[in-house]
DNA sequence: GCTCACTGGAAAATCGATATATCGCAAGGG
DNA sequence: CCCTTGCGATATATCGATTTTCCAGTGAGC
């Protein structure tokens, strides 16, 4: 028998206690418990010996001492505005399950659209050393750091970044034919609000799919979400559909002459829904709405609504596929953009438009 | 000039080079960082030098190397059922705005009820060297670790844990005090999943409360949420209402003898309306319904819920408050159990009890 | 007889910071 | 004259793993 003790004052045990008790050097057992290949000469019984004693005493490796050594830390942090769940939630299932068989954990960190923090947060996030960045619906522009990065619905055109975005050529072409198909032909855009990288996008896939398609797009029939209401979380604020409450009421007061109006997004959609009732304007008899992303509430608000459908799930798993696959080998070339498919998911909120009085 | 070069490989810049760079020791320099108060003999000069050096060649000390030598990662470990928005998102802002002043990061795990993972995601954590634990919504009891451990309505009496709770008998109190004063007697309760710590606490208190209040509770009156369908994932599933809209059907084919139901949280509120509705029945009319936490759609369903709302944000805060105190001084004593007190929403949902034929 | 490769393993360097013990010198107290 | 205290630091040990270098013995090939 050895003579260290067999556990520190922690209670635990640690390579050089582990490599005493088996009267072996601490570099023989860390390359047979880490299988190193240059540990092919030692032989079997050795081994076992050895992965016996570090289960029965319950071994486990210093995070912060190998992580130090091999400078990564099996962690990445994730930036996004909000902790919605209409977005992020679901994204975030899909990351969860690529990081989770890579033995990888995350850091969360909400910006909440404020400029400074979506600059200091990967600051401190890099000082912890994680290895990667996901980012949430959040511009990618001025982050600079020195491990891979991939963002999710950012459109950024940035050195380092990799992009998961949407087709928001095919979201609008199947919301947009979709109307068309029911005889909509005067059609209200609700926009997004400027601080969301998806905004912009969005609207020049609408402005190109309305020319294929030879539909006008009226611009007095153009409204925008503000993003002040934006930014005070449309996750938890109690007034969140207000979002889509107030264009809509705007657009009311200038004119009626329009049949249908698409959504930046489902919760703006079940704000316009609501002002259009409260105009008296029924839904779908009068106007019909389509939302974006179809978030929970979406199948039961009332009337359930007609919108295009983000595979977040699938995003966030690709984003983390990309990462840790980026992470792995930071030489290897990497894709500066992954497209994903849209569905458009016809529900109660859209029908047939109504003949239209000019004016 | 000292020798060393500027910078690593990685461009990093390390106490060593830094203390070369002035011509000190890696200790004097590290003292001095580090505001220690065994540096007091350092006059302010050098001081200057120090910092300055610092500021300029853009030190950053190594996470691994500090937290090695301190064991401290400034890192907690969240464990929580599911990201919903309902509960998670309201008690992580409160969790996030202690965290963040005390440069703490957390790391997030979801369980989703299964057994095997709440009780793996600690270790798991563990080995990731976490300061400390804090546990929403999940029963503390099966969760050894040497860090400690705050709990957010987990009503478990275990060693090492402290809690935080509803004031529950109020909560209920409230509850039942106004379905009382609106002429109520005969009311149905909706309990909760099983393997919510919360659910058979409430009901305790409802069984004390409507004693004191002398209100009789009828046992055929009382529906149970179905553990299967909580656990999959109220949060991102499109069927979420339907877990007060089944139980709520149930009850109704075997009486309509009741003129209020007292729903154990919103999402079964919101499903038990609809039920309701699909029933024939209006709400507040026929029967009035009670839901609990204030989510938001709970203001913004049809007609808009009354309920209980639970200080989610502040519950998150507290809870973080006790868990940094308590890794800051792990031998001083915290408290066992830290009480909140709960607020009645009156909302559209409930009105005057209507007069109930016999049977 | 001499190099070569392989076996089975150990010593020592390394990662980068923090903690502890120490040092030479001068002034002040008893 | 001896002892302590303050000053302005420094050398060295430590945290706990991984990684590189080295080594003695042995059998094979030239």
């Amino acid at each position: 028998m050895a003579k260290g003790k067999l556990s520190t004052p922690n209670g635990h045990v640690n390579l050089r206690m582990l490599a005493e008790h088996l009267e072996l050097s601490q570099t023989t057992v860390s390359l047979v418990l880490n299988n190193s290949p240059s540990a092919k000469s030692i032989p079997q019984e050795t081994r076992n010996r050895v992965l016996e004693a570090a289960q029965r005493l319950n071994y486990r490796p210093n995070y912060f001492a190998r992580s130090l050594r091999q400078s990564r830390s099996m962690s990445v942090g994730v930036l996004a505005p909000d902790l919605s769940e209409g977005y992020f939630t679901r994204v975030m299932s899909g990351v969860v399950q690529e990081l989770t068989t890579a033995h990888y954990f995350y850091f969360t960190a909400c910006h909440d659209w404020k400029r400074e923090l979506i600059e200091q947060y990967p600051r401190m996030l890099v000082e912890r050393a994680v290895d990667g960045f996901l980012l949430l619906n959040t511009p990618a522009d001025h982050i600079a750091v020195p491990v891979p990065v991939v963002a999710i619905s950012a459109h950024s055109a940035v050195e380092n970044v990799t992009n998961i975005v949407l087709d928001h050529h095919s979201a609008v072409e199947q919301a947009l034919k979709h109307l068309y198909a029911l005889g909509h032909r005067r059609i209200a855009f609700m926009r997004g609000p400027r601080a969301i990288p998806d905004s912009e996008f969005r609207w020049e896939a609408i402005q190109k799919v309305a020319k294929d398609i030879g539909l006008k797009l009226d611009p007095s029939l153009v409204v925008r979400i503000d993003s002040a209401g934006w930014s005070m979380k449309a996750g938890y604020h109690p007034m969140a559909p207000e979002i889509g409450h107030k264009p809509m009421q705007a657009l009311l007061e200038k004119t009626r002459d329009f049949t249908a109006v698409f959504c930046f997004n489902d919760i703006a959609a079940i704000g316009a829904i609501r002002a259009l009732k409260d105009a008296g304007l029924s839904v779908p008899g009068d106007v019909s709405v389509v939302g974006f992303d179809d978030i929970q509430s979406a199948a039961y608000s009332t009337p359930s609504l007609t919108t295009v459908r983000q595979p977040l799930f699938e995003m966030g798993k690709r984003g983390a596929q990309v990462l840790l696959e980026r992470i792995a080998d930071r030489e290897a070339p990497y894709p500066a953009e992954v497209v994903m498919a849209p569905e458009l998911i016809v529900r109660e909120s859209t029908g047939p438009a109504r003949s239209l009085a000019k004016g």
